[in-house]
DNA sequence: CCGCGACGGTTACACTATGTTACCAAAAAG
DNA sequence: CTTTTTGGTAACATAGTGTAACCGTCGCGG
């Protein structure tokens, strides 16, 4: 898997096996200042989605030893993320378009490259004029050693019930690492889950944001429990994250 | 202008100045059960568009005298109608700028009507999926943290039972809080939501309307509790909203 | 065991976004 | 037409966040 570092309108993940074809998309919208990474089996995709904050997948039918449609219903049935299927050009494109697999659109290899931007604009727009009625937001809220995020009111409570004072940054933080527990996020990841942005070589915000949330929320101060440092790596969130309010001990 | 009037899955508005297509695709489209209306140009177009609850429009990009890419910028200009153009095989050039023009598709002629069928039907789905969430009517009355707001009369009343007296863009601020619960919205989409306006690179109304609200409705001064801000975001509103008025505690 | 280099933690500071007060113009009320 | 209310702009106060710099620590090789 390969990552472009490039801020922009937005984050795209190309799920394709041809590596000619995903240098020439990746390229292409690169210079369009999108954000592009590159994988080239289902397996991958899944395992992106969950580390980087994807605005739009692009997926090719066509997958060794895969059924693309199966992916994109998958992907479907778990998420509300635009899709756009690259199909074969023949007859059976239409009836693939026919089939309700639930994709954004469609493009048929080969295609040019403008027409592809031209249809992720569209689709980028068609889901951000949604936006706005769509969002259907369930009460998330995660429990772990004895403290009580929720996510919808962006409140933090401390194990004796208190309010816990967090600045936006920092409760951003805080849910990417309640909702990727027990396994190391590189620096990039984080800024990337965090405010959708790419980092700069020398980019130490992120040390920042950790160093404060610590603060305020680590018993010791010298030897952190929830967030490990992993030196040369990232960080990680050592403790067991629950969807439900553990029972009175 | 010939009108089907057929009931079915759509009413579909066919602009071509070509006799021969304009019949094909209609008797295609009506053994298929969709309403058609065919027109000859942009004005029977927009005149057809007045009349019929058109749910959407085919699109010849080559009318005598008139541009059909402009006719398609103008249509999106103003409203979301699904879009599929009919261009020359030729002309690649002008498929994608009438893509990047808001068409949700498009199809070269000569085309097969099978694959007409296909996309038409592509189209009308993503915009069903779309309009489902949108289209619920939204309740008059809605309750939280123990306020209630009675949209339709436009009165707040406290937790305690007495009538907040707010201005009216105060309460349509909050109105537009109340209808999305739990999300970031910022100052464009509040300013959007609430006059229907788009704003200037400096506009700081959206934040003095916040600060009156709050100081109306919150009751720690400081510590904000329904209207949360998020840092280069916008606002959030963090509070439970219901339908229904809760039980008694 | 010591020293070096890289990495990460922290402090200080600059900058930017936001909160708020004061003031004024436009709109509504009378 | 006058008074009142509302909403917007300007200006200042304040909190949040990124950068730079300094230091401590960890790993590693000598």
């Amino acid at each position: 898997m390969s990552t472009a570092k490039t801020k922009g309108p937005g984050h795209i993940l190309v799920v394709d096996d041809d590596r000619e074809i995903c240098t020439l998309i990746g390229k292409f919208l690169k210079k369009r200042d999108y954000r592009v990474t590159l994988v080239g089996n289902g397996h991958e995709m899944r395992r992106a989605l969950g580390e980087w904050s994807i605005d739009l997948v692009i997926l090719d039918l066509m997958l060794p030893g895969e059924d693309g449609l199966q992916l994109c219903r998958d992907l479907r049935a778990r998420s509300t993320i635009p899709i756009i299927m690259l199909t074969v050009m023949s007859e059976e494109t239409d009836r693939i378009i026919g089939l309700e697999m639930g994709a954004d659109d469609y493009l048929a290899k080969p295609f040019n490259p403008r027409e592809l931007l031209a249809r992720i604009k569209a689709v980028l727009r068609r889901v951000k004029t949604n936006a706005d009625a769509t969002s259907q937001t369930r009460p998330r809220t995660l429990y772990f050693s004895g403290w009580r995020l929720e996510i919808g009111r962006r409140q933090f409570f401390s194990p004796n019930g208190l309010l816990v004072d967090l600045s936006g940054g920092e409760f951003d933080l805080l849910v990417v690492f309640a909702e990727h527990p027990q396994q190391v996020l590189t620096r990039e990841q984080l800024l990337d889950l965090t405010h959708g942005r790419s980092q700069g070589a020398f980019d130490r915000s992120i040390d920042m944001q950790i160093s404060r949330l610590r603060r305020k929320i680590e018993i010791s101060h010298s030897a952190p429990e929830l967030i490990m440092t992993v030196r040369g790596g990232g960080y990680s969130f050592t403790s067991n994250v629950s969807q439900h309010e553990p029972s009175d001990p």
